[in-house]
DNA sequence: CCTACCGATCGGTAGG
DNA sequence: CCTACCGATCGGTAGG
């Protein structure tokens, strides 16, 4: 009982520390804010997280991981390298609009981990572009890709998906399937009409 | 003299201060940080600048300013719309990467401006960004765009530039032109062969 | 531009 | 989960 309700009193924190990092920041949300707005006093959240910055931890390497996840789905399908992207870009949006506000804080205040979990962070998310790229690097292999900067269009196309946090709002008329499939048609078809 | 000197004590202030909210971030910068690499005390600060934050808006401010100029100059020019939204978007990297410390503290900082100078920031950017919807819609009207949904676009766009900052390195090998080229390339055109 | 200092607030601990 | 409290640090001012 007691275990049940700690660990739902934990869950709570994040989540409300989720929501105020990604609106005013890590650095300007102070533990008091937080505490407040659960109706605790500072001094109690203590008892639930170490500290400020496991709160921030907790947020950036579950994010980490479900970006891996469903990344490494994707991998092992055998499908041409279009389609792969396509379906990569999927799963990108969709583990990003399951929890917009943690994903924000996710691609916003990474800077702020400390030293060892910062340069873990910054491996994963070397490791997850390198995925991206290969696949571009396959699609120009396969001769569906035309040549380019692949490292400088990955960078680009998650970008491009990542900022969305900052602008989606799920009452919105766009599903996350519709966003992938607007991202991808621009990124892979481009603008123009073809001739 | 004693003016002169105080406005370059001023820039140099400035200067820092942009360098150090964008490795550190706005809030986590404290003005005692700022002084001593300076090499003068926190509360000598206050002698050249009024307070914290109005170093923000500077930054702020300035390069908004920036932005809109360069992009105002385009929308006189006589020319198609897809030549259009690649001078435009030339035009706004090499406003980015004139100064890329500012641009990163532009684009992630101005959420702790306070209330009054938010509401002239964001009605500054919602008026950039229709001025390339804008584009994108005449490029529509012209034939030489595709349908698509162009507020998305634009924001899919921008948001693959703005993120530049992040990574881009002056050293690199790549010219603010080459980096416009290679992000409307793969925008105008696609990714994929034309069959 | 400095010394001296202000009130407020920070993350966090002790002890119950 | 609370009260009581810690040392550190914050942005900024007074007065020279």
């Amino acid at each position: 009982m007691i275990t049940k309700n700690k660990l739902n009193r934990k869950q709570q924190i994040i989540e409300k520390a989720t929501q105020l990092f990604q609106k005013q920041g890590y650095a300007a949300t102070s533990m008091r804010d937080l505490a407040s707005y659960i109706g605790i006093e500072a001094a109690s959240l203590y008892s639930h997280i170490k500290s400020k910055e496991e709160i921030l931890q907790t947020i950036c390497f579950q994010m980490a991981n479900d970006f891996f996840e469903s990344l490494e789905k994707i991998e092992l399908e055998k499908s041409s390298a279009d389609e792969k992207l396509k379906k990569a870009v999927i799963s990108h949006v969709i583990v990003l609009t399951k929890d917009s506000a943690a994903s924000a804080v996710f691609f916003s205040e990474w800077r702020h981990l400390s030293e060892s979990y910062l340069k873990d962070f910054l491996s994963m998310r070397n490791n997850y572009e390198n995925k991206f790229i290969q696949i571009l690097i396959d699609g120009y292999k396969e001769g569906v890709f035309k040549k380019m900067d692949a490292k400088f269009t990955v960078l680009a196309l998650l970008s491009s998906i990542n900022w969305m946090p900052s602008w989606y709002k799920p009452e919105g008329k766009l599903s996350p399937e519709e966003i992938a499939e607007n991202v991808t048609d621009v990124f892979i078809n481009g603008l123009k009409i073809r001739s």
